[in-house]
DNA sequence: TGCTTTTAGGTGTCCGTGCAACGTTCTAAG
DNA sequence: CTTAGAACGTTGCACGGACACCTAAAAGCA
């Protein structure tokens, strides 16, 4: 493929690509598929359940959580209806910002976290962790902090990113 | 955390499996949201379109493209839809198998595709490949293709995954 | 051959999420 | 102190995708 070429790709480093997105989203699956079935828990509700156990008071801002667990602010607030209307999570309003509101996690919800924690668990290990070699991690883990460090910088302001893309505007190709 | 230690997982086993998602987020919604403010393509679109033109006769069943781009087929029932109304794939009987439908990639598909293909592979040039040491993927594609491996053989039958994991209720995967 | 079972694809319906817009409150500039 | 602007969270709306179910056709079994 000439394509490839242009651009400076090998086709194994687009098949590497590929795959990346292929595991991920077949490691989530299965994931999700597991809490939904024993825990009736959906990944995302288990995600701010696990950052708001992880969180100091238990507790965050809606904005900071959304950030977190990388869901829209709207999203987040859906979601947050969905928990609280489930007892899962209450909010509570900030004393020193009267704008806004904290996530905090019920006793109930930290219930829901630690029975669904296991499966989770045992998911990562069975389809992701146990499938690696040994000290592989440490290698996986340098490239993961790469990565996620260099697409923090760039997510700054997404607007470079797409200018450094030499993306011009809406025109489509000539 | 005494959960962790109980699935035998170290904290870091735990962070890698999240940044392994966070990243892979990320470097999906750039990569969207790029195609999609240049080209008007959402990715999955894209990725049809890729696949149809890697076929033989540029065609693709439909349950088979499914599969590929891991869309559910009512969920690819929809997206073709879309492309066809936009000219850009259409359906075509398969004459050995009376049920059976093509995805027919369309030359204004391909021309499609030939225009997003640059913003798509620079996208994973910028946002990932540059972000990797010379030489480590190789090792990347080494675990992936076992990660991969592994998930093809345990979704052949979810049942048993999630028996493996000593759950009790439903099957589960999709 | 006639019947059941499986497979391919599409449809009805619901749910989760993003974007744009809005009210409210905080912050900065004058 | 006043006023412009930014930040926080929520709401209206639309869209994409999944699940359950449906019909038509093929495969399997007698």
């Amino acid at each position: 493929m000439t394509l490839l070429r242009d651009e400076g790709l090998t086709i194994e480093e687009l098949a590497v690509w590929r795959m990346l997105q292929r595991v991920q989203v077949r490691i989530t699956r299965h994931l999700e598929s597991e809490l939904l079935v024993v825990h009736d828990l959906p990944l995302a509700s288990y995600d701010v359940l696990t950052q708001l156990a992880e969180a100091p008071g238990r507790r965050l801002r809606m904005n900071d959580l959304a950030e977190r667990v990388l869901l829209s602010r709207s999203g987040l607030t859906r979601l947050i209806d969905r928990l609280q209307r489930d007892g899962l999570v209450a909010r509570e309003a900030c004393e020193s910002d009267a704008r806004g509101l904290f996530a905090v996690l019920t006793d109930a919800g930290a219930e829901r976290l630690a029975d669904a924690t296991p499966i989770y668990l045992h998911g990562v290990r069975s389809h992701f962790l146990d499938r690696l070699e040994p000290g592989e991690i440490g290698h996986i883990r340098a490239m993961l902090a790469r990565l996620a460090d260099h697409d923090a910088a760039d997510s700054a302001d997404a607007a470079d990113a797409t200018d450094a893309a030499g993306i011009s505007g809406a025109t489509g190709a000539p």
